[in-house]
DNA sequence: CCTACCGATCGGTAGG
DNA sequence: CCTACCGATCGGTAGG
């Protein structure tokens, strides 16, 4: 979400945000950017505090320290805030249909910075993971609900534990993801789309009892 | 593989390492260890110097710089040194048991150190995946090897492109790993060893044509 | 390979 | 919210 963005929906739940708010909203704005880019150790509180527009004095009047930073933009620019709605508009009667749509859908947003999920491995590898399970209760519930889609759509499933299937739909979009990033960028022209395609029936002849009906 | 391990090689082919050669042996070891730990920018020379038990000019007789350390680390540790032998190693006779019995030996691997892969993170998130292209040379008889590991098993595959069997096989790691790290340790053991067994499961019957024999 | 040092930059703070 | 500063630490080097 963009910093206009936030503001916008500030105003329309009645708020209208201080001077103060949209100084530190700027400044998780700028500090996101930067870590994206360089990382956290690879980034610093002079850089942050230039493209957010003050001094580097000025950034403590709004945060503790850089590591309460990393909170704040962990927190408000996680993925998962973009990822799991566009997940749940989908509308789509049949469980293969769903998936299909679904699959697209989240490709297209990871497709438009290739950077999105750097925020996970930045806080696996330079924190250990140690903010992380902050993240789980506010998750939690939308996971679940993932689990209730399936279960409101036609198509036999195979005898999978909900559990297990909605790790394994997470886990059909990191293996296409992560293996998308890794690949030479001409042997990635090569796939070309047909590889998406080609996952997601992989994962419904896996996943489905029913033979699975033709795309396109 | 260790220093010792390395050494052992060395001489194993004949050559003995000079003393320069064993103190590079450390510097990289060293700064493996670390950089796993704190990432290349949470890491320093001197954290580097001390652990590989010489000073920090010391260093500099041996690597032009800390980018160059960087570069042998990633080079010489990449987890796909000890992947891919363990893949080829793999004695199975029909596809469905050669993809159970790698899922279970790639996965015992990357579980004695939950760590193996941030090697790829850091490089990705604090050098934007520069230092890649060097690997893929290396990298690319391999893959191509394990492709003919598929032709050569029975089992009959659904029409699936050479290439994205290959990327999805590696897919199949990643999104099981990926998962696995991101849950919660009390969903982690809750799934226990079930999830392994059914991300395969659920591969198989995405990719072959013929009814998958059960396991065990 | 060590000692001793360089200038630059780091995260953070005092005082206004 | 800025100015001016703190001590600590950074990557790297000269000279031996």
């Amino acid at each position: 979400m963009t910093a206009s963005a936030e503001h916008a929906e500030a105003a329309a739940a009645g708020k209208v945000p201080s001077k103060g708010e949209l100084a530190a909203e700027r400044i998780v704005e700028a500090a996101y950017r930067l870590f994206l880019e360089q990382g956290y150790h690879g980034t610093s509180m002079r850089q942050i505090a230039e493209r957010a527009g003050l001094t580097l004095g000025g950034i403590y009047n709004h945060f503790a320290s850089k590591e309460a930073i990393w909170v704040a933009v962990f927190m408000a620019k996680h993925p998962y805030h973009e990822l799991v709605p566009a997940i749940k508009a989908v509308d789509a009667a049949s469980i293969p249909d769903f998936i299909r749509q679904a699959a697209i859908g989240v490709v297209e947003i990871l497709g438009r910075h290739d950077d999105l999920l750097n925020l996970m491995f930045i806080e696996l590898v330079e924190f250990r993971g140690k903010h992380t399970p902050e993240l789980y209760a506010t998750l939690l519930p939308d996971v679940l609900a993932i689990g209730e889609i399936f279960a409101g759509k036609s198509g036999r499933l195979r005898a999978i534990p909900r559990p297990i299937l909605v790790r394994s739909f997470a886990g059909l979009f990191f293996s296409y993801y992560i293996t998308d990033i890794l690949l030479p960028p001409e042997v990635r022209a090569m796939m070309g789309r047909d590889a998406l395609h080609t996952f997601v029936d992989i994962y419904l002849h896996g996943i489905m009892a029913d033979p699975v009906p033709a795309d396109d």
